[in-house]
Formats: structure tokens, sequence, C-alpha cells
DNA sequence: TTGTAAGCGTTATCAC
DNA sequence: GTGATAACGCTTACAA
């Protein structure tokens, strides 16, 4: 091919057919080509190194095979690892993948789905960053089908796949009551999503069976990274009663709450219980007191482009079904309350600044 | 819109003028267009909210907005930061990006080759996996223009972003050489790809500046991954004459290393030293006794997409250039040479075993 | 079993 | 300044 492009019509006159039958060879079907045709064609196909044309097909289709993809931050390998698996099943599927990072901003979804619209996109997976429902009412409007992943939007009716936040809220907190913890310091996020207001009821829930009381000033809110960790528990450790174990909100979260305690002279996790909710640091061997509940986030992606796939096939009627993957608790130390001595300790010194 | 898809034609017909004066306004040119007439067109796309078909488009003009992105691992934060630095360049010129994931493997970037090319996608940014150059024809065979990113491919013509390896294991060396370090382990991948074969170059050349003489034995080969670090670590330490300090592929690798020596009663870095090339570890905190050199991985996400889309807008033939970005070393906490009775202690307690 | 041809929604080259 | 119209490469209903 020099300048002109190769096309199927190319491929037919080398095989001396027409360019319906190299079709229905290539799609094998919908109409049965007799062997010896389909031979030619196949050779004439190999000779010319003809690659069929994917963008006319999707105009005559009036669908592409491509999956849009709206993740908020791609360097977090919470949602980097949901795009793998987003990838592999697509992959697997003969379908492809459009990387939309949203950069958790509202309008930059929006801008996303509208391109993705105009790529007449089969289906798309989307990890929403808030609980605006408009850029959801284009995808209505426009019939795309598409799948919710880890949170899900109240007044949005449409299948989604999460991780059962509840129970991650709910293990931990009883892990750590059952180790005789009574005051236990929570790390939320300072966004209203599903998925922490349902870890935080979860904590509730193991509180309330276990009859501890629930006390708000042991919740904080901040952010997932490790700087709002450290200043999490900075902050938890000054109050009145301070906690003698904290949950934070992931790995990286916990790491900042224990950077924080060791550079307070306590030790982790005989002096304070640190627990985190969703593993993502790489290193299995370097935070020993560190007690996690597992988010299967590959998973999560496998899971709901199977069944994004599955809309798009059967293009049935989006209906919302929640499907809740299972969460582990992964005890790595089990340590009961401290003495609070070195609680109070650090208290004093907290004030002293 | 109910079954039928909205086109050009109905926008066309609601503001009382022709498909063709609706195209030149959406693509503002090539021809002007009065502003009355422009503003009914607006107000018509705006009523029935209509959305352009990029597909059509792409089909009419033999090249869609799309940008194929090939990495090996997205749940490497390495791989992951370049894409998002992809992925920022991308959305900016308002191109998208398919994401495909190959998983190492040279047939799968093959696969991915051919369904970018299927798409007629614009151009191509490239981690490659292997010195394969099949790819790489193919995609020339199509006169696609591409950008190879960390890695060149020898025998292979084309613009290439890396980051100066040479210099990321010189400055890591010779900052050890600089604290008296005289053997000084290395962790080298088993892969050989340009840009660890650059980084062992520096190594060497900052050994031979200092008149430490290269000695074999201290390089051992292996993964990028935790256990890799780990496994290297046990190795150099029970060869006859253990390093004094370890130079780990990168982090992750880094706290295998760490963990390693910790095991073995080791304190880095009063007992070993450890630094690692290329932070990926998301703790700026938690590892104050690792050297680092950084690699700016977003930024040749950036750098890579932009020369990407020079290319497909000048559409000038790919040279090979090779840019390279600037590496810093990052010091962290600097010892000098420990006494090397704790190596023998653990030589012999290795050997015991 | 295979060939012919209409049409998918654009863009661009004609006319007017 | 604007309107008609021929491609772009493919799928598939309809002929043969």
């Amino acid at each position: 091919m020099v300048g002109k492009t190769l096309t199927r019509n190319d491929v037919a006159r080398k095989a001396g057919v027409s360019p319906a039958t190299v079709s229905y060879i290539i799609n094998d079907g919908p109409r049965h080509v007799a062997d010896s045709t389909r031979e030619k064609v196949l050779q004439a196909i190999k000779e010319l190194g003809y690659q069929p044309n994917a963008v006319a097909r999707s105009l005559r289709m009036q669908k592409s095979n491509i999956i849009g993809l709206i993740i908020p931050d791609n360097k977090n390998t919470f949602f980097a690892e949901v795009a793998l698996g987003v990838e592999q099943v697509a992959f697997e599927n003969n379908f492809n993948v459009i990387m939309c990072h949203s950069a958790y901003k509202q309008e930059r979804e929006m801008a996303y789905v509208d391109m993705l619209i105009s790529h007449q996109v089969a289906g798309v997976i989307w990890i929403p960053c808030s609980q605006d429902v408009r850029a959801a009412q284009e995808l209505k409007r426009f019939h795309k089908p598409f799948v919710l992943v880890d949170r899900v939007i109240s007044n949005v009716n449409s299948p989604s796949i999460v991780v059962d936040n509840f129970q991650a809220g709910f293990q931990v907190t009883q892990h750590l009551v059952s180790l005789g913890h009574q005051k236990i310091g929570y790390i939320d996020r300072s966004v209203d999503m599903s998925n922490n207001m349902d870890r935080l009821r979860g904590y509730r829930a193991a509180l309330e069976e276990a009859n501890v009381k629930f006390d708000p000033n042991l919740v904080t809110r901040g952010g997932f990274r490790h700087e709002d960790g450290y200043a999490a528990c900075k902050r938890l450790l000054s109050i009145q009663d301070p906690p003698t174990a904290i949950i934070a909100y992931n790995d990286m979260n916990a790491i900042g709450v224990m950077d924080a305690a060791h550079e307070l002279g306590l030790r982790v996790p005989q002096d304070l219980s640190v627990a985190g909710i969703d593993n993502l640091a790489f290193s299995k061997y370097s935070f020993p007191p560190l007690t996690t509940v597992d988010i299967p986030k590959f998973e999560m992606g496998i899971a709901s482009t199977k069944l994004l796939i599955e809309l798009i096939k059967g293009d049935s009627q989006s209906e919302q079904i929640i499907t809740c993957c299972t969460v582990h608790l992964k005890v790595r130390s089990s340590t009961s309350v401290p003495s609070t001595t070195p609680i109070r300790l650090i208290k004093s010194l907290i004030e002293m600044e």
C-alpha cells in the first residue's frame, strides 16, 4: 500500500469474488461461504496484508466496538486496577477501551460522556465522582448502556458493581472491638459518596452490636492520601478522650496515620492499633502492623465489564441491580487495647505545642 | 430522540439551512458562515441536543481522533502515570486514548496494533516490552506515526521519549561511592531493554570514574517486584564479599531488599545502604532510609503525546529523535560504609541454613 | 452459493 | 454566502 487505502474491494478483486463474500468470511456470517472460496479470500487477505476498517463498520452498524471507561485518577492504584480488569474482559470480547480521566471533575465527566456518545461507544463503565445525575441522563438519552462501579448515584437507575462497603466497615470495626477497643477513631472522606457512607454505617453497626456508644468526636473527615491520614491521626489523638485504635480509609491513608503515630513516639500496634480498608500498598511485608479489609478492585473491573457486555448484547434495559463483591478481612497483627499511658503522654505533648 | 439517530440533516432541517452549512459551523471552517445563520444553527443544535458523529467523521477523513496507548501493565504505577500524562495532553487536544494493555506479551502488542490500525487511529504511544520489530513495521506499513516511550527498540527508527537512564544509574552509584561504598550490589532486570542496559552502563561508568573495580558478582538479575528485590538481596548478601550498599531497580524492589535485610537483622541504612531508581512508592515519609533517583513518568507521558500530536498534524516523517527527560537524585539519608561485622554475621547465618 | 447496490453521517467539491 | 451531491468502506437485503 502506498497512497491508496487497502479496502475490502481490493481483496474481492484479487480473490475474484464480490465484496459481500469477503464480508461474510471476515464476519463469519451471516451467510455461509464455500470452503474453496473462503480459502481463496483468506489467501488474498494475507497476501495484501489487509486490515478491515473498524470505522466504516461502526458507521454502518451505528455502534462501535468501543467501551468508554471513566475513572477519576489512573495514578491511584485502586482505579488503575479496576481499569485493568475492564481492559482484560474487553480484550477477550473484542472490545476496545477508551480511557477517560475525570480528575474528580464533574465537567470533565460530562465532556467525556459527550465524546463517547459521539464515538458511538457500545457502552460505558463509570466510576462517578459526584452525585450529579446529568452525565447519566445524557447516557440514557442516547440509549447507551452503562455500569456504575464502586459508587452508586442516588436517583440514577442503573446496574452497579460495588463492594460490600458496609461489611468492610463492619468487619474491621468488629475486629478491633473484639480486641477490646472501645474508642475507635475513624477517618472518613470529606465527600459523601455511597462507598464511604456505607463504610461508616458498617462502623456504627459494629459498635452498636457490641454495645459501644458511638462518639462523633472519633470520626474525622479528610482525604485518602498519605498526608490526610497523617493530619487526621494528629487530630484524633489530640481530642479529649483519644482513640486506642484508628480505622483509616485505605492503606495509603493508614501509613500516614502510622507515620504520625511514630512521630509522636507511639508504637504501632502496641500503643495504637491501625487498620485500613482497601489494600493499596504494594508491599505485603512492609506494614505488618496494619490490618486491612481487602477490596477486590480487579474483580470489580471484570464483573462490571462482563455485565456491560451482557447489556450491550442483550440490549436489555438497564435496571438498577446492585451487585456486591465480597470483601475479606486480612489480620496482620492482633493487639489488644494498649495501656492508655502513652496516649495520655502524646496528648500532653500535642497540647504543649 | 427515540429510535432514529439524530443527524446533521435534522439540525439543518430545523434551522432551515443545508447540512453543509451545519458542518462549517461545527468545524469552524473551512468556509465562512454569516453570523445570523450561525446563530440559528447553534440554537437548533442546542434544542435538539445534537452530538456530531465522530465515526462518520473519521470515515470521511480517513483518520480518527484516537490515539492508541500501548502499555505493559496499568497496575504498575510507573506505566499508570505515563498513561495519565498521555491522557491529559490528548484531552487538551481533543484526542481520545484507547488503552491497550500488552501484559508484557509481544503477541498482545501485535494484536493491539492491528486493532488500532483498524480503528484508523491518528497515532500510537507505545511502551514496548521487547525488541521485536514486527509491530513497529506494521505501524510503518500503514503510515501510522508512533512514539516509543521509556525504551527504544534497536533497528526501529522512530522518535522516542526516554529518561536519561544512564544518568540515573550514574548518579545513584556516584552518590553511594561518595559515601565510601566500594562494594555496591546492583539488581538488574532479567530482560534486556534499553532502559535497564543504560542504567547498568551508568553504574559501571560511575565506578570507573571513581576507580572502583567492577565486580560482576555484585550484579544480580531479577524482576522489579517486591519479591524479586527480596530474593536478590538475599542472593547478594550470600556471596563471598557481600556488598555494603545495594541499588535496586525501583522502590518496590528496594523495599523488598529492605525487608530481606531487616529479616536478616541488618538495619537500613546503618548496616546496609539501599537505593532505588524510580520512585514508585506513594509514601514520602515511610521509607526514610531509601535514596532514589526520581523518574518523571507523568512528564514522559506529556512529552510523548505532544510529540505525537506534532507528528500527526505535521504528518512529517518520523525520524529517530531520542529525547531524554532529566532525572533527579533524591537523597533521603546519607550513611557511609558500615562496619563489615553485621554483613559477615549475616553471611554466616545464611550459610548455616 | 454468490453478486449488486443502498445507505450509515460525515466532508468537500461542485455549482449557484 | 449557501445548497446539492459524490465519496469514505462497510453490512446486508435482495437478486440471480
